[in-house]
DNA sequence: GTCTATAAAAAGATAGAC
DNA sequence: GTCTATCTTTTTATAGAC
């Protein structure tokens, strides 16, 4: 898809009025990849705001400050932008969760500490963008309605990017996981799942020290069950 | 208020067309309560199926077998007739809870083993009813524009059953929890939490035996975080 | 490709008869 | 209270000019 990921940055629409042409992309930045952009990001805003179908294409294109036939000639049609806006959003936030992975598992002092720092980071990153953190619970809803959306729940789930240190932890003796997979779940639930069911997926904003102390105690549980000599 | 809870035995529509006069009800098993009881059922099933937007009234008239009109002469409007629905479909559902959990955790042999069969007849009963087990999935998507609905979340959940029987467990050393109702949370968060996550808040179907394979992981490790001697 | 104007269908809610 | 018929608004999608 040649959209740019205007996704990841929020807003989406740009204050100067000015081309860029020139740079090697299919679409350089012109009025057309500006216009793109913006739908894309109002699409987001509002979809995340009110959900599918009470949100309209109306809307969309008032946000984003073109004419609805735009938003058609961009992008076939209502379900289509949903579609996309939905996937390019989770994959933005996927690579977000892996480098915050990478930076705070990859050389561990204190395996406590560390995890702890991991997914704090992880919840206050996500918490921090609204349209995304209510992007789940866009998925949830949804999903019933839009079966294609059921493959970024199943293959682009953040698990698997946590069960890759968790696997090397263990390797190293640092960790009594016989199955990193399901000890990443297990860890998952204690901490991501247990913040998603406070804050009811997004909609009730947690404070910082509220989201810290569920946290913990989540992860004090994961070591006394999974820390060394746990058995 | 005056409905009977049509919604605890499913259909909600009774095969036969005679009236039941002369019980101490306000309103007899008369006609009037007969259709009252008919949309509650067919407004659970079509929510439950279609979400809030995509449930027409004139789609729940016809379920229930009665005009559109009478659907407003007996709730009101359609947001009223939802509230209404999932608060007694909560009802129940916390009462089913609550008879499962004084079955299996009153008078405890093997802790392991007792809340394993816990918490998989919980799981079990509740997915065993399409309407009620996508009522969570209900209530998470429309909580944003229905601010009522916070209320079911976070003053009728079933955490605090639960954590009753733990706080006795553990006042008989049989559990390690100095806080039960955090004990039942993380036993919450690494059962259903688990099952939820999978079945995506039971958009999809999961065998008993593979709910059965993540409850016993879960409390598997519950276990080895708060069991005897975990620390 | 982008706009204005419009078609076509659907949905929430009500009027009025019985 | 219950029904049929209707009002009104909103929404998706498209036609046609530039």
């Amino acid at each position: 898809m040649g959209m740019r990921n205007v996704l990841a940055s929020g807003s989406g629409s740009r204050s100067d009025g000015r081309d860029y042409p020139g740079t090697a992309d299919r679409h350089p930045v012109s009025g057309w990849q500006r216009k793109h952009d913006a739908i894309a990001g109002a699409a987001l805003v509002l979809f995340a705001r009110d959900g599918y179908e009470r949100t309209s294409v109306d809307a969309i294109a008032a946000e984003a400050g073109v004419s609805k036939r735009t938003v058609y000639s961009h992008y076939g049609d209502k379900e289509n932008l949903f579609l996309l806006v939905l996937r390019e959003t989770y994959d933005t936030i996927r690579d977000r969760v892996r480098d915050i992975v990478d930076r705070n598992l990859s050389d561990v002092d204190d395996v406590r500490q560390a995890l702890t720092a991991c997914v704090r980071e992880i919840v206050r990153t996500i918490s921090q963008a609204p349209e995304r953190a209510t992007l789940v619970r866009l998925v949830i809803s949804e999903a019933p309605h839009f079966p294609a959306i059921l493959d970024l729940w199943h293959n682009r789930g953040i698990v698997p990017i946590i069960a890759e240190p968790l696997a090397k932890l263990a390797a190293a003796g640092r960790l009594e996981a016989d199955d990193p997979a399901l000890a990443a779940e297990h860890l998952s639930a204690l901490t991501f799942g247990q913040v998603n069911n406070k804050s009811m997926m997004g909609t009730i904003q947690l404070s910082d020290s509220e989201a810290d102390r569920i946290i913990s105690s989540g992860i004090a549980v994961f070591m006394r069950a999974y820390g060394p000599a746990a058995r």
